[in-house]
DNA sequence: GTCTATATTGAGATAGAC
DNA sequence: GTCTATCTCAATATAGAC
């Protein structure tokens, strides 16, 4: 709610200090759960400073969302200029998504509990946009390369989807199982699978073929 | 924390009633921010009828929990004994873990919001036992079609993070978009994107020749 | 088993001095 | 801008009657 500090800035880093305080305290205990003190404590200030800058709890997370999504659109910014095949785009935003996601994982945690999950008393705020501007960059490329006799693909929605379904379940092991989690190669071959199949050559035509065990 | 009612059931039907209750306040406002309170008037009982059977606001979430992951596990059980080629089972037992989903998604985003994002003062519980299995399933129906020549695969967990990531997608929809929902129908055709692959024949072989645009 | 009434704690937020 | 001290409210949980 109020504007950043405008005449004198005694402590600088205050507000960088509570917002990376903020990111890890929901992170661990969730937005609802994780209670004001907590975060000025850890940040090494009282409670009206973090109003003072913030407005309330809702405008810190807020603070932490947008600042999330620029840099997310930073690089999709960036992607749409990138060259090369389709395949060669996709796969290259992918690994920067990827590691963008690496790096954060703690405001992806954040982010997600509230995208996917219940709104703990938080508005979405514009996560849909993002995701939707992904999607339709994603689904640009597939038909690039489709015009290109890059791939053969009868609906894009379809390999969009199962090409982002790979880059989710690289990001949801990061989250939740941070010790079987996908190097970028291992995330570049499971795209790989998308692309390529997995179907052997005589298995293919014949949809429903396969011998019965 | 207690026992089932054992001496007199006066009001049959009040467990459940508590149950559907919680699920849906835990859906709407998050575990956290949904109060005691507002699961026991959804109910039409009061607080101690709660502490009473469920012994607390955790004890309650657990009981959801255990719930779920019974017919997880009866659906897994189920699937095991199925007959087909490998991809048959798999597309057979993806369809009725997208049908148990979609019947079911207010106790999925509830689950989802614990396992995939911050623990909200309840701990995870045997999610990821749950987890585990159904990857081994998983991966154990592509080792089988790959020996019996059905898939052409180099690494299983690869495309076992691929078709789990189609699943993934789909269930994610449902949950934050359900207005762009998949049908099985849609489900089956990305996840056939994964088994067959999207690129053309004369991109595959050299992996990145594919012409500049 | 289920109620009314209450104990107790901690939350988000602010007034006002400096 | 940042502090101390405090307001206000709603949360989980329980005591004890019926």
């Amino acid at each position: 709610m109020n504007k950043p500090p405008e005449k004198a800035p005694p402590d600088p880093g205050v507000r960088e200090r509570l917002l990376a305080s903020a990111i890890d305290c929901f992170d661990r205990k969730g937005y609802a759960a994780c209670s004001v003190r907590e975060i000025v404590e850890a940040a090494g200030v009282t409670k009206p400073v973090l109003y003072y800058h913030y407005g309330s709890k809702e405008g810190i997370f807020n603070a932490l969302m947008r600042q999330a999504m620029d840099q997310f659109d930073e690089l999709l910014e960036r992607a749409s200029h990138s060259e090369g095949s389709a395949r060669d785009r996709i796969e290259k935003l992918f690994g920067e998504v990827f590691d963008l996601f690496k790096r954060s994982i703690p405001l992806v945690r954040v982010m997600n509990s509230i995208y996917y999950g219940p709104p703990q008393g938080v508005p979405r705020g514009d996560a849909d946009r993002v995701h939707f501007a992904f999607q339709e960059w994603v689904k640009k490329r597939l038909v690039e390369g489709r015009n290109a006799g890059e791939f053969k693909i009868a609906k894009t929605e379809d390999a969009m989807w199962a090409l982002i379904g790979a880059l989710n379940v690289a990001t949801e092991l990061e989250l939740c199982h941070p010790d079987l989690a996908l190097t970028q190669k291992d995330l570049q071959r499971v795209v790989g699978v998308v692309f390529d199949g997995i179907a052997s050559e005589e298995g293919r035509a014949p949809r429903r073929a396969a011998k019965r065990r």
